[in-house]
DNA sequence: TTGTAAGCGTTATCAG
DNA sequence: CTGATAACGCTTACAA
C-alpha cells in the first residue's frame, strides 16, 4: 500500500551516479553538465520525484517558511495583509504558516513555541490585545529568527516594524470635520492602552487642539471594539445624552454599532448626527448614508511587512539594525459626514459614488 | 553571534544520559522514571531548548502539518471556514500552512507541488474557478496524502468531500419568493460549469417547476461573479429591459452589485423590484434594506472538512472509502424581498433587526 | 564536472 | 527503565 517517495537515490541508483550529482543537477547546480542535468530531470518525472523539502530544511538547518500570526483572519484589514505578504514572500521561494492568536496571549505563545520548533526562518506578528508581556517575542530573537511587528506594535521590542500613521490619518478627518463646521463632537474607540487608539486619538486632540477645543472635554467612549457591543452602548447612551454633532469612531465595526443604534431612534444621518469611521472596511461603501473613513492599504502594509522581513533574513544577522516603515493613510470622505450645504460639492477626495467594494 | 539552539544531545550530554532517554522524557514516554523526566525537563528550561519539529518529522516520515488551499483568504466564507479548520485541527496537534491559489490554475498547481514537498499529513482543498485538469490533485493521491475537497467540488475525483446542500438552500429561498407572491423572476449567478451555480440553479428551477413555471424561459444572467462587474451589467440590463418582480442573485456580492444599479436609477426595494443574495457576507444585514439571503455556516464547514481529514489521517489508509458530509444551509429573510404586506408580520425565520455582524 | 563522506536533530528498534 | 545504533533525505566541503 504505502509506495515509498522517490528519493534523489533512487534516481541516482537507476542513472548510475551519484545522489549529490543528482542533487545539484536537481538544483540546476552551475557545474552540472548540461545533459546529466536533463537525465536527471527526465528520471525525476519518470519516477514522480517530489523534493522533500523537511530533509533540505534540516539540513540547511533553516525552513523555507515564513510564520505569521494574527489575532484573526476574518477581518479583512488582516486578510489583506496576508495577501500582500504572500505577494512578496512566495516569489522569494517562501511559503506561509500563517496562525491566529484571537486575542489571546497564550494563543500567541503556543503560536510561537510551534513556530520556533518549524525554526522557521522568519516570524511577522501583530500583537493581540490581550498581550501585555512580550517575553516570548524575546525568545524568538534569542533564537536569532528575524522579527517584524506589523499594526499592532510595541516599543518595549527593538525590531523591525511596520505601522500605519494613525495620527496624521486620524488628525485629517478630524480637519476634514472641522471644515464641515462641526465643532460638538463625541470619541468613540478601543482602549487608548493600545498604539492604534492611542494614536488614533492622539491625531483627534491634535487637530481640534489647533483649533482650541479640548478633545477630552468633550465624551469619550472607550470599550469593546464590537459591533454588537457598540450597539447596545449606543443604545443606551443616546437614552440619556444630548446628541453631539458628529461622531468620531475610531472602527468602521463601531461606526456600524452606533449608526444601527442612531438609525433605530429613528434619527438621521448625517443630519441630526454625523458619523466617521476608520479602515474603510468593505461594507463602508456599501451601507447607507455611505461612510467617511479611512483607507489603511493594508496589502501595502503586507508588502512591505515581508519586505523588512526578507531584507533583515538576507542580511543574516550582522549586527542588524531596528528600521520601521511608516504608512500613509488616506481618508475618504463619504455621505455619513457631510453637511447639506456640501452635499453637492464635489471635493477632490474619493467620493465613493462608484461602487469600489472588493469583487466575489 | 549565530548562538548554536540547544538539542536532545546537549540536554543528554549534560545529564550524562543518552539522547534517546531524553527523547523519551520530553514526549513524555510510559517507561522513563519520573525522576528522570523532571530532571531532562528541568535542564531542557535552563537549556532554552526548543524541540526541532523538522528533525523530527523527517524522522518520522511526515510533519505535523496540513496543507489547506483556498481561492482567496479575503473572504469571510473562506475565512472563517478557516477558523473552523483550526478550532479542529490545532487540538489535534497540527498546524496549517494556507496557500491561495487566486482563482489561478497554475497557481493551485504550484501550491500542490510546495505542499507535497513539506510532506504534510494530509491537504485540503477548495478548487479555483479555473481549474478544468485535476492531474495535481491525482498526484497528491499518488503519494498518498489524504485530500479532502470541500465547497467547490469535482466528480472527477473519488475522495471525501464536505458541501453545502446549495440545491436546498436555493429551493428554501425560491420557495420564499414564490410564497411572497412573486412570480417573475430574473435569475443572476456565476457560470452554472461550477458545481455551486449549478446546483443554486437547480434549486431555484425545480421550486419554480413545482408552480409550474419554467425557470429557463425567464431572464437568466450567468457571468463575472464580482461586484463591479454585477454593477456595470445590470446598469446596461435596466436600460433596455422591463423590470422583474425580483432578482434571484446566486451570490452576495453580485447581489450587492445590483443593487448599487437599481437604486441609483431611483428605484426602490423591494417595492420596485426585490432581490435576494446567497452566503450571507456581514453585509448583507448592515445594507438597506437588509438583504434576504443564505446562511451557509462557512465555521462549521471548516470543522466537518477538518473532521474528515482527521479521520483520513489516523485511518491510515487501509482502503479509504470516500465519504461526503453535506451541510444543510439555512433561509435568511430580511427586508429586501418582503412584499409590503408581511413588511410587520414575524414569521419564525430569522429577521435580522438586531445587528448580526461580526465583531471586530 | 563528478564522487565521497559526513552530518543536520530526531526517533524507532533492539538489546540489556 | 535506559542505552546503543541506525536511519530519515538531503546538502556541502573536500577530494579527485
Amino acid at each position: 500500500m504505502a509506495k515509498k517517495q522517490a528519493t534523489i537515490q533512487d534516481i541516482a541508483r537507476s542513472l548510475n551516479i551519484t545522489a549529490s550529482t543528482v542533487s545539484r543537477a536537481l538544483n540546476d547546480h552551475p557545474k552540472i553538465k548540461k545533459t546529466t542535468k536533463e537525465l536527471v530531470w527526465e528520471k525525476a518525472r519518470e519516477l514522480n520525484y517530489q523534493p522533500n523539502s523537511i530533509a533540505a530544511s534540516l539540513r540547511k538547518g533553516k525552513a523555507n517558511t515564513i510564520g505569521m500570526i494574527v489575532p484573526r483572519v476574518n477581518r479583512h484589514f488582516f486578510s489583506n495583509i496576508i495577501t500582500g505578504v504572500e505577494s512578496v514572500l512566495n516569489p522569494a521561494g517562501y511559503n506561509l504558516i500563517i496562525c491566529q492568536s484571537e486575542e489571546s496571549e497564550q494563543k500567541e505563545i503556543n503560536n510561537i513555541d510551534t513556530l520556533i520548533a518549524s525554526r522557521v526562518a522568519g516570524i511577522l506578528i501583530s500583537i493581540s490585545l490581550e498581550t501585555s508581556n512580550f517575553d516570548h517575542l524575546r525568545k524568538v530573537l534569542g533564537h536569532n529568527i528575524p522579527l517584524v511587528m506589523f499594526d499592532r506594535i510595541t516599543d518595549e521590542l527593538d525590531v523591525c516594524k511596520v505601522e500605519n500613521d494613525d495620527v496624521s490619518g486620524s488628525y485629517d478627518l478630524t480637519r476634514h470635520l472641522i471644515e464641515q463646521g462641526y465643532r460638538n463632537m463625541m470619541w468613540i474607540g478601543g482602549s487608548r492602552r493600545f498604539n492604534t487608539y492611542h494614536n488614533r486619538f492622539a491625531g483627534y486632540r491634535k487637530a481640534l487642539a489647533e483649533i482650541g477645543i479640548d478633545a477630552e472635554a468633550m465624551p469619550v467612549y472607550e470599550g469593546n471594539i464590537s459591533l454588537e457591543t457598540t450597539y447596545e452602548f449606543m443604545c443606551d447612551y443616546l437614552l440619556h445624552h444630548p446628541l453631539p454633532e458628529v461622531i468620531f469612531s475610531a472602527s468602521d465595526y463601531m461606526a456600524m454599532g452606533a449608526i444601527m443604534a442612531i438609525q433605530e431612534k429613528g434619527l438621521k444621518i448625517p443630519d441630526d448626527v454625523a458619523i466617521s469611521g476608520y479602515s474603510n472596511e468593505p461594507f463602508a461603501a456599501l451601507i447607507n448614508p455611505k461612510l467617511t473613513t479611512v483607507e489603511q492599504f493594508s496589502k501595502e502594509m503586507g508588502k512591505a511587512t515581508a519586505r523588512l522581513l526578507l531584507e533583515e533574513i538576507l542580511a543574516e544577522r550582522d549586527e542588524m539594525i531596528p528600521r520601521k516603515t511608516i504608512l500613509r493613510p488616506k481618508l475618504i470622505v463619504r455621505e455619513s459626514t457631510l453637511r447639506k450645504s456640501s452635499q453637492s460639492q464635489d471635493t477632490n477626495k474619493t467620493s465613493g459614488t462608484k461602487p469600489a467594494g472588493k469583487s466575489k
